[in-house]
DNA sequence: GCTATAATACTGACTGGTCGGTATGTTACA
DNA sequence: TGTAACATACCGACCAGTCAGTATTATAGC
């Protein structure tokens, strides 16, 4: 994958500027999308010049880069902490929910952002390759944890593990995308308790 | 909503201009994205001049409002289609889920330009009502569907409709999304059969 | 401590190229 | 011969990326 990001230069004038850019980017992106977004509105945003983005990014491609990688290693990092194996299954998947739920909630640029990345994986085969790791490595540790589950005899042994594992995200990021589209008529919180349900019972033994 | 698309030109010279200028702009949208797609390239593909171009668009804009009419409605159309009330419900899943999977199938250009759309309602209040309403309608004919399948005693009395039809359609859109990402890991051909069980057994009656 | 020198962070005017849209001309058909 | 469809050259605005210069901090020698 050889990564492009260079270290970060050594803060200066007591504020991180590689870090206020991407805060910056970030809104912007989210507002006019990538092509759209110009360099002069970023460094605006963020209170900087022209010359001081091209000092941290090599290219507005780049920054697009670092970016992805930034929303990804958060959301993974969510997830892995709302994964706790010693629990029932359907604390788990309320774990799980409240808490990509509440990463969104908490953040509404996301939603935007991601609707972006994806847009690009369809035409940037490094960007779709990212992605689809990204999704791999949801899928493994969804079904290591319904592996565990099963084990120890609450979840059905009838299910292909990967199938379930696909149809859990499917089911949770399908949710997000009708609740981002049409907020005023698909609420997220009041998903959570149904779904859970949901997903709980059909993988409950019986 | 007011749709701004102007009647068809008469044809001329044995062609109808207008609709080989959409599909030309169908592959580069898909291929470049609305942003980075140009007019230039568009008419080449098409075999025209950027003055046919604009014989029959106003704006770049208003190629994609009617790029989105089309593709929304053969989807809608596809998906009424697909929709007998008088079936089981697990073949009425069927029909539905293998329409809009053939749907996607037949044409591998409507992942990206979905992906497009659906970045643009992010940014764009009236394309995010346009496919909010579309998601609306989708909804409402799956609780029709549900309901006379409760009323013949075929279908679980104590589920939501609102809820399940939200689900339904996550889970079909999540799939696909999985699909376009990671085509190589995630195929939509192999998932049809566990789907239409999964969905049916949810909703039918214990 | 104090200054000289080097290294780094940043500024902002500028450029080269791109592209949506227009103006004007040309062709085909009634 | 008029009119609608199409071609082509052009314009003005915009913007990613550059670069020469400035400001700030680090370091070395004293």
């Amino acid at each position: 994958m050889t990564a492009v990001l260079k270290d970060p230069p050594r803060r200066r004038r007591g504020q991180d500027t590689r870090a206020r850019l991407m805060e910056a980017a970030m809104g912007v992106l989210a507002r006019s999308g990538f092509d759209r977004a110009t360099v002069d509105e970023i460094v605006r945003e963020a209170g900087f010049s022209k010359g001081a983005f091209y000092v941290h990014f090599e290219t507005k491609e780049d920054l697009f880069w670092a970016m992805l990688e930034e929303r990804i290693s958060r959301q993974q990092e969510a997830f892995r902490q709302a994964v706790a194996h010693t629990q029932p299954l359907a604390d788990n998947m309320r774990m799980i929910l409240s808490g990509v739920f509440g990463l969104l909630r908490d953040d509404p640029l996301w939603g935007s952002l991601y609707a972006e990345f994806a847009a690009h994986a369809s035409r940037n085969e490094k960007v779709r390759q990212r992605l689809a790791a990204m999704y791999e490595r949801w899928r493994e540790l969804i079904v290591d944890l319904l592996s565990a589950s099963r084990e120890a005899g609450r979840t059905r042994k009838d299910i292909d593990l990967q199938f379930a594992a696909t149809l859990l995200i499917a089911t949770v990021e399908g949710s997000i995308m009708q609740s981002h589209l049409a907020p005023e008529t698909v609420r997220l919180e009041a998903m959570l308790e149904p779904l859970t349900r949901t997903l709980s019972e059909w993988l409950a033994p019986d």
